[in-house]
Order: C-alpha cells, then structure tokens, then sequence
RNA sequence: GGCCCGUUGGUCAAGCGGUUAAGACUCCGGCCUUUCACGCCGGCAACACGAGUUCGAGUCUCGUACGGGUCACCA
C-alpha cells in the first residue's frame, strides 16, 4: 500500500478530548463484567464530555453467532448507555464492525514488516503450543523470523500461506503506564512473536486492537485486567507505527467467588438472566458500577447521571471483587420502593396477571401493597396467589400468641367481624378500618386479637403482603365474607371434632 | 514453571505515617405495628504472615504464604 493511504487514513482519525470505546465480542449474550467495563467506559467519556463509542470485535469467524451483535446493542440501549458511534448508527470512522474492516489490517500488517518489525512466518500452524500439555510453556524462536523481508515479500505475494507475526525485542524492558495499577515493567524477553494477520487474513484481535483503537481515535482504552500482560506488546506495535499510546484502564476481574471468575458456563446470571429475574436495568448498573469502584462518600444509590458527576479513575479498584446477589438484590428493592407508582404499576402489572386471573381484583391495589415489599419483580407471584385463590390452609394458623388468638377466640372473632362487614356498605379501605377497629374496641380485644383471624380467614396464610383491611379490600365484600364463613366452619368442624 | 498483579470483617469497601479502623449488604437482637415488609435503634465481625524503615505502620520497603491473570493463527 503507498504512503497516500495510510495518509488519508491518519487524516480520517477524530481528535476528540476523550473517545472511550466498549469493544465486545459477539458471544450471544452480556455478562456483568462487560457490562461494567461498557459503563466505565461510557462514564469517562461522558464525564469529560467525550465521545464513547461501540466497536464489534468479530474477527474469530469461526465463533459467529446470529444475533449476538443485537443482543449487545439492546443490552447497551435498554441499560442507557448510548453510544455516539457504532456499527448501527455510523460514525466518521466507520465501519464500527471489524469484520467489516477486514481490508484495513493487512496493510498495516504488511508496513510493519516493511520496517522490520514484524515478518512473515510460513511454519504450519502450531497445533502443538494449544494443547494442554502444561509443562510446554518455553518461547520458541520461530525459524521465519530472521528470513530477510524481500524474499518473504516475494513467497507471500506468489500465494504462499503466511501469518504475520510481531517481531518482539530480545533484550531490555517494558513499561506499561496504566492509570489504575500504575508502572508496570516487565523483561522483553518474556514477550513473544505474537500473531497479527492470521492465515485467513483477518487480524488477531490484539492487532485490530491496536489498529482500531488508533484509527477511531481512542485516547482511553478500557479493559479488563485479563489483557494487561499483553500490553507490553501492544506498547512495542505502538512504538513501531510511532504512534501515541492512549491511556490504559485496566479493571480487575468480576468473580464469583475467591477462585473463579463469573461465568456463563458455571451458571452464574447473565445481564439478561438477571433481567428475567427481576431486577431492574438501573439496580444492576447501580450495583455493578460499585463493584470494583467507589466513589469515596457514603451514598451508594447512584443514577446514572449521578455516576457521570462522580465517576473518576482514582476510585477503581486492583483487586478483583466477587459479585455478591444479595447486595444486587438489596440496589434493587431500593430501586422498586424509589419508583413512582404508576411506574411500578407497569412493570409489576405481567407478574401480578400471572396468577391473578379474576377481574374483581385491582392490579392497580394489588401493585400498592406490593412495592415495598418485593425485592425482585419475580418475588410478586408467589406473595399473591392467595388473592386468586383461598389455599387449604391449617387452622393452626389462628393460634397466635402476641396477638392473644386460639382457636376459639378467632372463631368468635370471625363471626363478629362478618356481622360487622356485611352491614357495611362503604366498601373502601377507610370504612373497613374504622369498623374493624371499632368493633375491637367494642369487644375490648386488642385491635391484634380481631385482625389476625381475619387477615388469616382471608389470606389462609400466616405471612402476606399488606394487613387484613387492604386484604379485605382488594377481595371485595363477597369474597371476604366467603372467606370468613369458610373460617368459621374450619374452626367449627375443628373444634366439633 | 516464567512473567505480571492482588491481599482491610462472610461480601462490597473507606482509609494515602498518628483514627475508638468509616459506611453498605448479610446475619442477630430490640422498637414501631393488624402478619410481613418499610422505617428507627443496637450488636457480631477485619488490616494474611514475618522482617525492616520510623518516635510511631493497615498505610513505606523487602521477603513468605495464599489467590488471580497470562504464556493460541480465541477474544
């Protein structure tokens, strides 16, 4: 390629203050690590008013999966990280999809070679170096790398097949400059030759990398600490182009517990898992963002405007940290109780139409007593069947000693609360209250003594959401006095033996 | 195995040479209360270990141990 080229693609590259780039593969599915690296990476750019950028890394054609390019751009938009640039909406420096920029690398590839920094290998490939022998771990000096360039140029371009590998330095050190861990040196001679064109052409994805992050005018690379012992090497390519190094960010490793590392395939939640289970997008991101981040202060519920105002490189942590689901699920009750009701109305509304199939009963009551109480939105089913449905309840349950029920005591209570109840004609939580409370006090029971059988007769549950007026309520008056003619006869048959 | 990185309660974490070592989650008490939840009050629980440096070390240095990452024509 002539020097005119590779000129107009320098003259192509923005120069914004600040571009961030997330950089997924295309594996079908979000796991929270990436998720929180697309985060920290849209949070700098935004904070500094930057550009932050989606780019598909899909240079392993023989991992294509249909549809994973959707899933990562609905998982980016449903989470509110829009990007200003990206394989769906274009960019100055498109395409934003590295297979469609499979043209671009080669000759990079090639002008390294050309200057002696790279050269052509034609060794068969190395089944051998990915086995699982563990003891082979040796560099080996691969026998292409002192062939003089012109005759390699002369076999590749006769068709000869080829890999272009890196021609990584024998002596001296290395230092990596990261933002998070710091100076990091390490022994060149620990670097090696590595692949940058592969044999069908396409790019290595530590080349593309480099190329892409260079020519999209990356100036703040966001990664996880799984990359940072390649990052000498992209340093010494850096330095054979001549070009700048942009600021490295490394982030350690999301794990699942002292040992591994989250993963699909040990079962642990994807983004979209953690959907389906009831958590909602700004929870998880809340929690994510904490994970391996702190922004100093003692608030922890954080919008993601919020996080933009108080994100900042200094608070990312070096040490990996372990998802914990319980403080996921903590975000996210905090999440539920903070929404305004009509909005939990909504996302609870499916849950609740789950098993509450009967018209008489009112979504909208059902959701009120529902919001301060459920952690997840997956948690509303089972809180609520009773509504639907009376279970086969024990009459055990009547008993109950700080209320000061038996058996018998509730039996009384139910018939005195039916009479109560069917004279009333007023049928709105208010009225029901009043009359209930009235009535204990006409009974001189204590409120607890009247209200624990009835919640029990119209619930048949020992735990529910709400007390036994907004349960009576949402029944309506047919029912609870169903339900308590029901517990009037258990108690009856109970006692008659 | 080489190289690199990390190590404050069970978990997330604050802390940047002098603190009774924050806070949050979990768990356990108590209060509130028509159950539960919410809310409020309280409690349990930590600087991996060993040498230095220093008047003084969770904080600095060096070792040790443990854990992780990486060593593919995968990303």
């Amino acid at each position: 390629m002539d020097k005119k080229w590779f000129d107009d693609m320098e003259a192509k590259i923005p120069h914004g203050n600040v571009r961030t780039r997330f950089a997924p593969s295309p594996t079908g599915y979000m796991h929270v690590g990436g998720l929180r690296t697309a985060l920290y990476a849209y949070l700098i750019a935004k904070k500094a008013g930057g550009t932050f950028i989606l780019r598909i890394e899909d240079t392993d054609t023989a991992r294509f999966v249909e549809g994973a390019v959707e899933i990562i751009i609905k998982t980016l938009n449903g989470a509110g990280l829009f990007y200003d640039e990206g394989p769906d909406i274009g960019g100055p420096v498109a395409p934003y999809t590295q297979s469609e920029r499979r043209d671009l690398y080669k000759p990079y590839a090639e002008l390294l070679c050309e200057k002696g920094a790279a050269y052509y290998c034609f060794c068969e490939q190395n089944e051998a170096s990915k086995d699982n022998d563990e003891s082979n771990f040796e560099l080996k000096n691969d026998p292409c790398r002192e062939l003089p360039y012109e005759s390699s140029k002369e076999r590749a371009d006769a068709g000869q097949l080829f890999v272009i590998r890196m021609k990584a330095p024998k002596d001296g050190e290395t230092t990596v400059v990261d933002a998070v861990f710091g100076d990091i040196t390490t022994p060149n001679k620990t670097m090696d030759d590595m692949v940058l064109l592969k044999r069908d052409g396409l790019p290595t994805y530590n080349f593309a990398n480099v190329i892409d992050d260079h020519l999209m005018g990356i100036t703040h690379v966001m990664r996880g600490s799984e990359y940072i012992s390649s990052a000498p090497k992209y340093n010494v390519l850096y330095k054979a182009f001549g070009w700048e190094i942009p600021t490295y960010i490394t982030v350690s490793l999301i794990m699942r517990d002292a040992q591994n590392k989250l993963s699909k395939r040990h079962g642990d939640p994807t983004y979209d898992d953690l959907l389906a289970q009831g958590f909602l997008p700004e929870a998880i991101l809340n929690y994510v963002a904490l994970l391996g981040w702190s922004p100093g202060g003692e608030n922890e519920i954080f919008s993601l405007k919020d996080l933009i105002k108080a994100f900042d490189v200094s608070g990312i942590s070096k040490s990996p940290a372990i998802f914990d689901i319980n403080k996921l699920i903590h975000f996210n009750s905090e999440y539920i109780r903070a929404l305004p009701p009509e909005k939990f109305i909504g996302l609870a509304r499916p849950y609740i139409n789950e098993v509450i199939k009967n018209k008489d009963i009112s979504t909208e009551a059902v959701a009120g007593i529902l919001q301060a109480r459920c952690e997840k939105l997956s948690d509303i089913p089972e809180k609520i069947d009773f509504f639907e449905k009376l279970p086969d309840y024990d009459t055990e349950l009547y008993i109950h000693k700080k209320s000061k029920t038996d058996k018998m005591i509730s039996r009384d209570m139910l018939i005195e609360a039916k009479k109560a109840l069917e004279k009333l004609t007023d049928w709105t939580s208010e009225a029901i209250h009043d009359t209930l409370i009235t009535l204990a006090l006409t009974l001189e029971v204590k409120n607890a003594t009247l209200m624990w059988p009835v919640r029990i007769a119209a619930a048949g549950k020992a735990v529910t959401p709400g007390g036994a007026v907004e349960i009576c309520f949402i029944l309506g008056k047919d029912e609870i006095i169903r339900r308590l003619d029901i517990g009037i006869e258990r108690l009856n048959s109970d006692h008659g033996g």
